[in-house]
DNA sequence: TAGTGGTCTAGACCACATC
DNA sequence: ATGTGGTCTAGACCACTAA
């Protein structure tokens, strides 16, 4: 039992995926013709496709069969040379608006605002003391209706008291421009990024697909060595792509 | 049967796992246990401990247990604001020898230099024809002996034919700055990042636990309009955190 | 009603690790 | 020899979808 029969299944429908034969969007065969193709019991034709469909390669619905995903990927700009050669900061809209719209598609945002204490991790990334009051502005951003993007940003509570940032409500020209319009400077931004799988809240509120797993990008802005604000962004890798564009020496 | 069993052990099991009453690296109960404390039948107790799995929370080898991952994080950059305020061009070793050294860990790369035609992908992003020659370095770069990156980069033959860059031996100083040094300039690098689970060679190579999505990085690299270079940089999630420092306006 | 996938069980045998 | 996980089967029943 060198090669367990259930890898051979899933190898074969993998290679019949990535060949084309299984074209995306496709429905793949029943289990019941799978048990006849192979020659195999059920449970074992459900271990390949379960295979299958935790690297996100298929998916399906009780009742319904199961089919050759297809993915459908945003660009989103994490840092963008323009033709001014530096950062924009005229837009009219947010970034995630200006992003979105630019590719045809309708974009869309919850928000909402929370003031709380800061955690270990926020505190450490904000140069705060633990429990200090900070404010966070939770997003779910949407594509065409559908949740897209979970984007959360905090702010120590001193540097937004006052302003429009504690308000749950849309901010135009974006929180950048906004507090940027407002006097703050902002002279360093620092990426942080990984891929992980989901966590259970993370994948029922972007309704992922099992086997698809997120990118996680962890942006703290700087004022000189100060830290102004942090922002953790949790985007289905399947779903963006995302650009940096960097001028070199 | 609104919540399936085998999901509530999960659940059960996930709890435990991120309160810490099993620790990282700590042995979980066998499947005769779990079958026992839940009082279900071994299959339903797989099922539970594969979603664990899938989601790179447990991993665990044939007649040994299974056991709490812990992840092992290195900081990669991606682009770096150095006190000159641009990217460094005068160091002695390459980026990832200097990255992997600065945080005490022993780096290490196997390379192999390719001669082939461009496909597709590479020839748009190379902007080339497809069908003209390009060369590949692909190396395997390694931490501590263990390996930890698939990097792979593309350039069109006519620009690198007759330096060091055709054979496959080490480049102390980095591709990049060799090129740079033989008078190859670079004005702009284009980055796009996505999360996706890997295939089975990125798995087989990179030893990587079910469950572990890669981060893949593409990075063009251009002089004015004309792209110069093209890579693609195949890491796992769990095992580096890339980092992108940006000056802002 | 028929066909699909979803859940669950009981039991068998194999492969690996440890004592 | 014993305990662990890995593979596989046969069969049962449930839930969803579509004709």
């Amino acid at each position: 039992m060198r090669e367990p029969e259930y890898r051979r299944v899933a190898a074969d429908l993998r290679a019949k995926i990535e060949s084309g034969e299984l074209a995306p969007g496709q429905v793949i065969p029943s289990e019941s013709d799978l048990m006849a193709q192979y020659g195999v019991g059920r449970n074992t034709v459900r271990a390949a496709v379960s295979e299958l469909a935790a690297v996100g390669l298929v998916a399906g619905r009780q009742g319904k069969g199961r089919y050759v995903r297809q993915p459908d990927v945003l660009r989103v700009w994490g840092a963008r040379v323009r033709d001014s050669g530096r950062e924009s900061d005229a837009g009219l809209v947010d970034k995630w608006t200006e992003d979105v719209s630019a590719q045809g598609r309708i974009p869309g945002q919850v928000i909402e605002v929370h003031l709380l204490v800061a955690t270990d991790e926020i505190a450490q990334r904000l140069q705060v003391s633990t429990g200090e009051p900070v404010v966070v502005r939770r997003r779910i951003q949407t594509v065409d209706g559908d949740p897209w993007r979970l984007s959360e940003t905090y702010f120590p509570l001193d540097l937004v008291a006052g302003t429009r940032i504690l308000e749950p409500v849309n901010i135009e020209e974006g929180v950048v421009r906004y507090l940027a319009n407002l006097g703050q400077r902002v002279t360093l931004n620092k990426d942080e990024l990984s891929a992980r799988m989901p966590t259970v809240d993370e994948a029922r509120i972007l309704a992922l697909a099992v086997g698809t797993p997120v990118l996680v990008q962890l942006r703290t802005a700087y004022d000189g060595a100060h830290a102004v604000r942090t922002s953790r962004v949790v985007t289905p890798g399947d779903r963006v792509r995302l650009i940096y564009e960097m001028k070199s020496s």
